[in-house]
DNA sequence: TGCTGGCAAACA
DNA sequence: TGTTTG
DNA sequence: ACAGCA
């Protein structure tokens, strides 16, 4: 807390409640630029000659080395609105919008809101208040591990040559996260279709399954070119709760006389085709700042279009997968390009 | 100065 | 249709 | 309301 980045996280959370989308990102880039750095920065002077930080940044980033806080932020964190929203949205399901017309309704509690009986929640937020208390907790690496095997075990059973990896921040290299992301395929083009269904029906069997979000696959290649590059994939997705017996993970005592003897997770499952794993591990690896500014970078200074499915050369109007079988040259620049800012991106 | 800044799909 | 998720 | 760009 109190260092410049979180505080111009705060705003920037503070504008995304008020739907003020522009000062949002502005903030947001801010911070992440911040976070992005070798160092933490000394004194003001250090963010001389850096991105996205303007007058306003500046101001902020100056009272706090100056005064140790910024009064602009303190005062938003100290705002009820602010205090109640940020509550209501770290439910699963809530987002902005509905965190505000609770609010409107005088409501300020969670414990008021599950005991209004003229509140009608949806079917992700009845997973969010029912999982609360497990699903706020930070996942440990050996947890994401442990759900690892869970899946890879069950989609093993569905076809023994399947490929999976861990991504999102673990794959970063972080010890912690909010849920766990794996992207899964196997070889035969079309088999994959079956994939995520047939691991969805095993975890049900299996009493493990506590909520699915099932998304059928949209993906059309032939399609690619014409259309704006999107932000989000079309690959078949799945989005869980499961149930994680503690037994399971490695380096805990099975051994919790009292209580449940598990913990509820969020799991993310995405099977794109054999042929698109390389773009769709790319895109599922995030950051979220850094997937923006991956496809601003393409976007901008190499003049490509870059999204989860695949990298298209505006100037040659080649997709670089395809040029790499008949001219093997651009697809290892784009990839290497790719992996080094891979590298450098510290999240 | 005025525009852009991540978008598709499920659910209610 | 609007809201939320990643 | 933020910052960068045409």
């Amino acid at each position: 807390m109190g260092t410049p980045s979180d505080a111009l996280e705060v705003l920037a959370e503070n504008y995304e409640f008020i739907e003020s989308i522009g000062p949002c990102l502005g903030f947001r880039r801010a911070a992440s630029v911040l976070k992005s750095l070798p160092a933490p920065l000394r004194n003001i002077n250090d963010i001389e000659g850096l991105p996205c930080l303007g007058p306003e940044t500046k101001a902020v980033i100056q009272d706090i080395f100056e005064c140790g806080s910024s009064s602009k932020v303190e005062e938003v964190l100290t705002d009820e609105r602010y205090r109640t929203l940020k509550i209501f949205t770290s439910v699963f399901g809530v987002g902005p919008k509905t965190a505000e017309k609770w609010y409107r309704r005088g409501l300020r509690s969670l414990e008021q809101i599950v005991s209004d009986s003229s509140i009608h929640l949806n079917k992700m937020q009845i997973a969010g208040f029912q999982y609360y208390e497990d699903i706020s907790k930070p996942v440990s690496k050996a947890e994401a591990e442990a759900v690892g095997h869970i899946i890879k075990e069950i989609a093993g059973c569905f076809s023994p040559d399947v490929t999976m990896t861990l991504t999102g921040g673990f794959r970063r290299g972080k010890e912690f996260g909010h849920d766990v992301d794996f992207l899964l395929t196997v070889p035969r083009p079309g088999k994959e279709d079956g994939l995520l269904p047939a691991v969805i029906d095993q975890l049900r069997i299996q009493g493990l399954l506590l909520y699915s979000d099932f998304q059928e696959s949209t993906f059309d290649l032939s399609r690619l070119p014409n259309r704006r590059f999107e932000a989000m994939d079309h690959f078949q997705k799945c989005f869980l709760i499961v149930k994680l017996k503690k037994e399971q993970v490695v380096g805990q005592q099975a051994e919790q006389r009292c209580g449940r003897d598990w913990k509820a997770v969020r799991v993310d499952l995405v099977a794109p085709p054999a042929e698109r794993y390389a773009f769709a591990l790319l895109g599922w690896s995030g950051s979220t700042q850094f997937e923006r500014d991956l496809r601003r970078y393409s976007r901008l200074e190499r003049n490509m279009l870059l999204d989860n499915h695949a990298l298209f050369d505006k100037t040659t109007c080649f997709f670089c997968n395809k040029v790499i079988h008949q001219r093997r040259i651009p697809m290892a620049r784009c990839d290497s390009t790719a992996s080094a800012m891979l590298t450098a991106n510290q999240d």
